[in-house]
RNA sequence: GGGCGCUUAGCUCAGUUGGGAGAGCAUCGCCCUUACAAGGCGAGGGUCACUGGUUCGAGCCCAGUAGCGCCCA
């Protein structure tokens, strides 16, 4: 082996053989154990967020497959309509090529071609993050099976009423020309103005206070030419006498009502709002309220149209209304249109004040685009009978929350649940099974040859199909029945419906999580997945969000490969969307990298993310703990080269032989027992920190720094017998080996190849550390006298090692060491363990000594009631040990105060229960007993 | 406005039923000891945000205050 771990040297290799063995399918034995990935969209690059929730999935995949379950990780990806139509359509425009002038089908064509070459992009990464999914059932959501999984519940929920087409407000994003669903909007806080226009009462009416107009205040003045109604609140006594009058809206001349309503607030503004039912969501349930009809002024672009058009709110054109918009408008953009709206009045004398105001605007999560409140046809969920199984699933613990109080984010969601408007107008996506005939009838159907069967329409009536797509939330919905080969009735849809665990952000428990129950539930009568595991968000090291504009983002594969400065740099100012940034982000990024980022392999990544997943919300990612955990790997590998140092071509007992354990054999066995305890009940709990650090500390804390150090003198003493050298061969061997097996699903690459080393010696045969069986509690490995010897053991050595530290004794000076005051038991195990002692203390000689026995001066240190002393001859300065000792007295003065003030209290003694009381009584004697030790050797040292 | 969360060592974070404040990194000292200097050994460092309550006992339970953050409207 080399002297040093190097990842890239071990990595590929081990996953290429992994995966051209078909180890990651299911075993087809054993209980059933499913996870989902959530799909990566087919666009997509692997970020911090997907390495963070891939380790978890395959350390738990990982995990069960060792456990000898049915093990699936079913892979796929998503269509992403928007952001893969974006991507293509940008590549089209870059050759000239716009989609419209190539047409519908020869763009999908070009989506599907893109798709072949570039979208394996993230799937490439996946596997050098060591992800172990079954490739073999790689879906995607627009492959044939997911679409028809898609085309079947579209027409079973429109046969049942679930699906219908209506003409309602939606979300608009004037830059994609498409509708997106509520959850797509991100509403942000800008500073605007809050205008304030007069609008003329009609017919000679007057205010209370005898004015001939009311002000209204508004943020968006373009939206004035499609006001139907002006409100004011029903106890507001200014307006009182106005309600039922009208007034006369200005450009448009439109005699429009004043109504009374409470959605008012009398405090905002004037206590008078304009009322735009076709432009503003607010607007539309008032004027339903009112019946006030909906004037659509704007086009798809968000541009003034040249004539209005008027609907009610069954969708049914009003043709009484005189539709004629003002003179210059048409065409005007939005925002270009505001500014004339306020020019005009303010040449009307119509515009009363402009004051600034802080107000919430809508953008497109993926545009950026204020996003257009619009009045179109689209379809339309009725969530409502979903729901309901939805909420009783969690309700009844059917599907658990981890940690349990997601729950509260679904319920507050699926409570308060809008219908979900799942058509968009783009190309790319499933297209809606729906056909209209040249009347505008709709037909509903799986294809057009169904849909002319079930409705007796021959030839001769002309059908075209719905230009619309769906939302790609919709067929993410599915996937938990639509990859098991819904709506055939599969083995798998048996097996792995249910799966067991979903591990995904809390970002997307609307979009997804709760989507994924309501269907499921409905179309398989089960749930789809019986665990929800909530992974916090990856944010930088200073709790930051990582974006591409903030020049913050890392890349997993930087951290596992490294990446030099210049490289580095480049990434983060390329693209940018706002350019001005990159010199800001490249000195940050300069400041805080130097010479860029170390290689550290994907194992100390991947460790470095389970022993950051603490129930916590955020995670802030702190590269120095990469560093750390890297260099832990470092110090596996080098472990494993002691062990393979001492033990090949040596007899390890693989091929019988007396074993004659040592104390310290006894001792690591018994650790590891409590070390796959913790690991099991961690992992239950989806502790991945704990599981980490319970990991580590055995390793470091326990096999390498005591164990490896304990064999040491058993290996190289003369004293030694073959049966105990044997003994602990066999115990550095086959400790190493269980606990590789027990890292693995963390670490599985450098286990992988330290494995296929060890193992022969260990007796055990097999092609792959990752089809071994994960190691298992043995109560008769675990041996609590062994463990307290040696605790004792280690007591000894590092109160040496601490007087050696204190006093700057060099380590490579031997000194003696006197054992004074002992009991039987001391006795005991000071001659059971004399050769570790010497060894690992490095001492001199011992001597033991009764009371009453002459002693020399001495630096001390106690263990239990025992007294350790190393006489100071020539070794220790007297003053130094003074200060030593007096410290340490102050510091157990202060415990006995505390201890014994607790036990003054007779109502602590009287109340607490009795074992809380002993144990206090317990502490205190040994408090004062080695306090008088400590005292009584500082007055020595000072009759010296 | 409604909901949720956070505040513990210089930094990033654990702290499971209330009973001796922990880890990693960073810092300081000694050491290139034949697995590992990406290392070893040793050490220092905390008014557990604040106030009050419950309790024999509170980092943990309850109420309130301050600051920070997220989601929804």
């Amino acid at each position: 082996m080399d002297k040093a771990y190097s990842p890239k040297d071990i990595e590929q290799q081990w996953y290429q053989t992994w995966e051209s063995k078909n180890y990651f399918a299911p075993s087809g034995e054993g209980n059933p154990y499913c996870i989902l990935i959530p799909p990566p969209n087919v666009t997509g690059s692997l970020h911090m967020g997907h390495a963070f929730q891939h380790t978890i999935m395959d350390t738990l995949t990982r995990y069960h497959r060792m456990k000898g379950d049915n093990t699936l990780w079913q892979v796929g990806s998503d269509h992403a309509g928007i952001a893969t139509q974006m991507v293509v359509e940008r590549n089209l425009n870059a050759d000239g090529i716009t989609r419209q002038s190539l047409g519908r089908d020869k763009f999908i064509d070009k989506v599907w071609e893109w798709k072949e070459h570039s979208g394996g992009n993230i799937t490439q990464q996946m596997r050098r993050l060591g992800d172990s999914c079954d490739w073999t059932r790689e879906a995607f959501t627009m492959d044939d099976t997911c679409s028809n999984a898609v085309k079947e519940v579209f027409v079973q929920l429109y046969q049942d009423g679930t699906i219908y087409r209506g003409k309602r407000l939606v979300n608009w994003d004037p830059k994609f020309h498409t509708a997106i669903s509520d959850l797509e909007v991100e509403n942000k806080e800008e500073q605007g103005s809050l205008w304030h226009f007069r609008y003329p009462l009609a017919n000679g009416a007057t205010t209370a206070d005898g004015k001939d107009y009311i002000v209204v205040a508004t943020t968006r003045p373009e939206t004035i030419l499609g006001d139907t109604a002006v409100a004011v609140h029903p106890d507001d006594e200014r307006y009182h006498s106005l309600i039922g009058k009208t007034v006369l809206l200005p450009l448009v001349n439109r005699e429009i009502p004043i109504v009374a309503d409470d959605y008012v607030d009398k405090e905002f503004g004037t206590g008078c709002v304009k009322i735009t039912p076709a432009h503003d969501f607010n607007d539309y349930e008032v004027g339903k309220r009112h019946n006030a009809p909906l004037i659509n002024i704007l086009n798809a672009d968000a541009a003034i149209r040249d004539q209005a058009e008027a609907f009610d709110y069954k969708g049914q054109p009003i043709t009484d209304i005189d539709l004629t918009l003002p003179e210059g408008y048409a065409a005007l953009d939005r925002f270009d249109a505001r500014k004339k709206i306020i020019e005009d009045f303010d040449a009307l004398d119509l515009l009363d004040s402009i004051k600034d105001h802080t107000l919430q605007v809508p953008r497109g999560d993926r545009s950026n685009a204020v996003i257009e409140p619009y009045l179109t046809d689209q379809w339309y969920v009725a969530v409502e009978s979903l729901a309901k199984p939805a909420i009783e699933a969690v309700e009844s613990g059917e599907i658990k929350f981890v940690p349990e109080n997601w729950s509260k984010t679904y319920y507050q969601w699926m409570y308060n649940l809008q219908d979900w408007c799942i058509s968009r107008q783009l190309w790319w996506g499933h297209r809606i099974p729906a056909w209209y005939d040249d009347q505008g009838n709709v037909y509903v159907g799986r294809d057009e040859q169904e849909v002319r069967r079930d409705n007796n329409l021959d030839d001769t009536v002309v059908l075209s199909q719905d230009d619309d797509v769906l939302d790609t939330w919709f067929s993410a919905a599915l996937w938990p029945f639509a990859t098991m080969g819904w709506p055939e009735k599969t083995k798998e849809l048996d097996t792995f419906v249910p799966s067991s665990v979903l591990v995904t952000g809390f970002d997307i428990i609307f979009f997804w999580v709760a989507r994924m129950i309501m269907m499921t539930k409905k179309f398989t009568g089960k749930v789809p997945f019986k665990e929800v595991y909530i992974t916090g968000l990856i944010r930088d090291e200073n709790g930051q969000k990582m974006s591409k504009s903030k020049g913050n983002v890392l890349d997993p594969i930087d951290l596992i490969d490294g990446i030099d400065i210049e490289g580095l740099v480049n990434k983060r100012t390329t693209g940018l969307m706002n350019p001005k940034d990159a010199t800001k982000i490249e000195k940050r990024t300069r400041k805080e990298f130097g010479d860029g980022i170390e290689s550290y392999g994907t194992d100390a990544l991947r460790f470095t993310f389970c022993a950051l997943a603490s129930t916590s919300r955020d995670i802030n990612f702190d590269l120095a703990r990469v560093e750390g955990y890297r260099n832990f790997c470092n110090k596996i590998w080098n472990a494993a080269r002691y062990v393979l140092m001492n033990t090949e071509q040596h007899d390890c007992g693989q091929n019988g032989g007396e074993l004659s354990l040592s104390l310290a054999d006894r001792w690591i066995w018994s650790r590891l027992q409590a070390t796959i305890k913790d690991f099991d009940n961690y992992i239950e709990q989806y502790r991945f920190d704990q599981v980490a650090q319970s990991l580590f500390g055995f390793i470091k804390n326990e096999y390498c720094d005591w164990y490896l150090e304990l064999s040491k003198p058993v290996l190289s003493s003369e004293q030694s017998s073959e049966a105990q050298k044997r003994g602990t061969r066999h115990t550095l061997v086959n400790i190493l080996e269980q606990v590789l097996r027990l890292a693995h699903p963390i670490m599985p690459y450098i286990t992988e190849e330290v494995w296929q080393k060890l193992a022969p010696l260990a007796a055990i045969e097999g092609d792959s550390i990752m089809l071994q069986a994960f190691p298992e509690f043995n109560a008769e490995r675990f041996d609590q006298a062994a463990m307290d010897d040696l605790e004792w053991v280690k007591q000894v050595i590092v109160g040496v090692r601490n007087i050696r530290g204190e006093m700057n004794i060099s380590p490579a000076k031997a000194v003696p060491l006197i054992m004074y005051n002992g009991s039987e038991t001391d006795k005991r195990r000071y001659e059971d363990n004399q050769n570790f002692l010497m060894s690992l203390a490095k001492l001199e000689s011992i001597d033991w000594k009764n009371a009453g026995d002459t002693l020399p001066v001495a630096a001390t240190a106690l263990v239990g009631n025992m007294d350790l002393l190393i006489p100071m001859a020539g070794l220790i300065d007297v003053n130094a040990e003074k200060a030593r000792l007096n410290k340490e007295v102050e510091k157990l003065s202060k415990e006995q105060q505390r201890i014994s003030g607790k036990l003054d209290n007779a109502n602590f003694v009287d109340k607490a229960p009795e074992a809380v009381v002993a144990k206090e009584k317990d502490k205190l004697a040994d408090v004062e007993s080695a306090l008088n030790k400590l005292k009584a050797q500082v007055a020595q040292l000072d009759n010296i």
